[in-house]
DNA sequence: TAGCTATTTAGCCAACTAGCTAAATTATAA
DNA sequence: TTATAATTTAGCTAGTTGGCTAAATAGCTA
């Protein structure tokens, strides 16, 4: 829980979240997205994957990560709970 | 935003924000709920101030904080808007 | 095997964070 | 005005963070 929290408070690991939401990526091609470098971006894939935010699955001489939808979604949910706040009034409209 | 994000990213402040959400409090009230000193609760009342999540009124010595359960909420609803999550699937049932 | 690509690990540094104690501030009470 | 209570500010320390460069690892390909 608190390592997820952790995770989500740093602008570039939710970009990286935002991207791998449209479709998963090899750690090249999201890096390719950012200024910083490779080992940069490398290290924020792990606090991703240590959060469960996302995984990582080796595809030969690549990583390919992708998304883990259910645990965000959670962990949006579990924060509503913490804070009494009513899904209803989260309605977009 | 980042500021919101950062000032829920700490345990501490999230249990401050809980208390409040029960009812308004003084800042020695709430800290009686930790085992830190006044000092650091003192500065955790100023970041979650800074992010706009509580605000404070003096009342003769003592000083008040009160949850801002908009701003609570609307970043919420902008993390679920940023992931792209539906609502809908938020309903704790 | 040698070389190339993709990615991570190691090691360093500057900036930030959260805790503490001591001191300053502000208001009330004697 | 002196003392007490509530709270914050200042200044310090230890630990964490995010960035970088250089080196290591792993898989291809010639």
């Amino acid at each position: 829980m608190q390592k997820t929290f952790k995770a989500l408070s740093d602008p570039t690991r939710r970009k990286v979240l935002q991207l791998l939401r449209e479709r998963d990526m090899t750690a090249g091609e999201i890096a390719g997205y950012f200024n910083s470098t490779k080992p940069t971006l490398s290290r924020h894939f792990s606090v991703l994957q240590e959060a469960d935010l996302i995984q990582g699955t080796k595809n030969s001489s690549t990583i390919t990560y992708r998304l883990n939808v259910t645990v965000l979604e959670e962990t949006l949910l579990a924060m509503m709970e913490m804070f009494n706040i009513d899904p209803e009034r989260m309605k977009n409209d």
